[in-house]
RNA sequence: GGUCCCAUCGUCUAAUGGUUAGGACACCACCCUUUCACGGUGGUAAUAUGGGUUCGAAUCCCGUUGGGAUCACCA
């Protein structure tokens, strides 16, 4: 049989990174047997929908080349793929799993419901409706009375299932609530809407995040009140932001979005979460998703939440700007040029920021130098291991400004070799001469280059501004 | 609280009864070097705890502790 999974939202706002790993999860399932992958919108719940966030979750899903192959935007043959357009479908099955026993109508309010349940005594609410015949339950229905479909749990003793994660999973029929299935506005619940559509779609691995777990019970009780055949299970444990709280955009934790606004690359977040909760079985780290595509399974997924931790993320980030030829890494770090005057190189400063930074978002910091000059302190003209410092500074930064004022050729080789050579002349060490330039010209510890890479940034008017304004400090 | 689940370096993880408990990030040191990086080499660092089973336990069983999930007309 034919793989199926689905990934199915709710289009609530933002693409979390526990949902896009979910997500990933389910395309790989599916794309690792050559199955279909399919997306489906479960808008069930009017008073959280967002507008817009359906177009959120089709961007992310394209920017990182997850795509499916059956969907509401290019159709399929199991469709609509959007719940709210499905609701006569559920209102069919609700009905008919009354008739078979598996639910039935209740008439009482939700603070009736509310009130009938204990919690210190854990006591569950017991539907008094339950009791009513099938004719009279029918008869209020039929007059138009308020109602919703409520599960009926019929079954004692153990219910038993087994997920491809945790394994075989024992829980007792005592311990499910009678849940409500469609609500009085004639929408299903997730409880409802999700079995029904699985089955119907012919999904046959439901991934999902472990909270589902001891609620599958209910489910697997609809399958067979319908007499239907459960899919597999693929439980996941969530992504965590540390080991108490589970990541979530609420908490103000980064969405997919946010990261990629500040400069991580799609395709390393995806290869970074991928690693969360999975692993390849060898020592290889960085994957792409076709590689992904290739080697992924699920007996290889981790039972216990993982901390998301964005220093490996920025790790990797780095890895995949630093694999990038400098054309890519030009036109990835284009749109986060801010503030660089006209006149400088954008291609040479990119060559220059390539191995430097691990995200695009640090080159705001790298390069603020270069539109104006920080006011520096003299104290970092100061360097043990060149052997630096303001005294020695004064006298190289001299005599260098001459020999850059007489400088012909505004290379990089050929201003390296002006100033080793000055160096030699002066019987100081090329660190001496070098190290004070490129603080005058940037008046910073760290910068994407050295001073003869600077230099040429800069060309030789800036350059010799610059030096000119720190003999002035040094004097 | 009931029920279910989880537990290896700080973090992500490998080791499915026999390993000096391996790798990666981070951290530290050294090398390279016109800064800072990149790169290279090395180092610090873990089986939560108590009992079993076994010739032998991170691995199997039980208890304890700690953590998470769930108990909505949300998904």
């Amino acid at each position: 049989m034919k793989v199926r999974t689905r990934f199915a939202p709710s289009p609530t706002g933002y693409m979390h990174i526990g949902n896009l790993r979910t997500a990933l999860y389910e395309y790989l399932i599916a794309k690792a047997a050559g199955g279909d992958f399919l997306l489906r919108i479960e808008d069930t719940d009017q008073k959280r929908y967002v507008e817009g966030a359906t177009d959120i979750i089709y961007n992310t899903l394209k920017t990182v080349g997850m795509n499916w192959d059956e969907g509401p935007d290019i159709g399929g043959n199991y469709g609509p793929y959007v719940q709210s357009e499905r609701k006569p479908v559920y209102a069919e099955y609700a009905h008919k799993l009354v008739e078979l026993g598996g639910a039935h109508y209740c008439f009482c309010s939700k603070e009736e419901a509310e009130d009938g349940k204990e919690e210190e005594n854990n006591i569950k609410f017991q539907d008094p409706c339950k009791f009513l015949s099938k004719e009279e339950a029918k008869a209020r229905v039929d007059a138009g009375e308020p109602f919703v479909v409520r599960q009926t749990i019929h079954k004692k003793g153990k219910s038993k299932y087994h997920d491809e994660v945790y394994g075989d999973i024992e829980i007792d029929y005592d311990e499910l609530d009678e849940g409500v299935l469609l609500k009085s506005d004639g929408f299903p619940t997730y409880n409802f809407a999700n079995v029904v559509d699985d089955h119907l779609m012919g999904i046959t691995h439901v991934v999902r995040g472990n909270e589902y777990v001891s609620s599958t019970p209910k489910y697997n009780l609809i399958y067979e009140d319908f007499g239907w055949e459960h899919p597999l299970y693929v439980h996941v444990p969530p992504v965590m932001k540390d080991a108490q709280h589970k990541l979530s955009k609420r908490n103000g934790d980064a969405s997919f979005q946010d990261l990629v606004a500040k400069g991580y690359l799609p395709e390393a977040i995806i290869n970074y979460i991928a690693l969360l909760g999975w692993n390849p079985g060898t020592e290889q780290e960085i994957f792409s998703l076709e590689e992904l595509k290739q080697i992924f399974s699920v007996d290889r997924l981790n039972r216990s939440p993982a901390i998301f931790d964005s220093v490996k993320l920025t790790w990797m980030n780095g890895c995949y700007l630093r694999a990038l030829t400098p054309e890519q890494f030009h036109a990835r770090a284009l749109p986060f040029y801010k503030d660089i005057p006209a006149g400088i190189d954008l291609e040479a400063l990119s060559r220059a920021l390539q191995p430097r930074i691990e995200t695009l978002g640090q080159i705001a910091g790298q390069t603020d130098f270069i539109k104006q000059l920080p006011d520096y302190s003299l104290e970092l003209f100061t360097n043990k291991k060149m052997k630096t410092d303001s005294a020695v500074a004064r006298q190289t930064l001299a005599e260098a400004r001459k020999v850059l004022a007489g400088q012909q050729n505004w290379s990089n080789e050929a201003l390296f070799e002006s100033l080793k050579s000055l160096a030699e002349t002066m019987g100081v060490k090329n660190g001496q001469v070098l190290y004070p330039v490129r603080i005058a010209l940037s008046g910073k510890e760290t910068t994407p280059g050295g001073a003869t890479e600077l230099a040429v940034l800069f060309g030789q008017e800036e350059t010799l501004r610059r030096i000119d304004i720190a003999l002035q400090k040094l004097s």
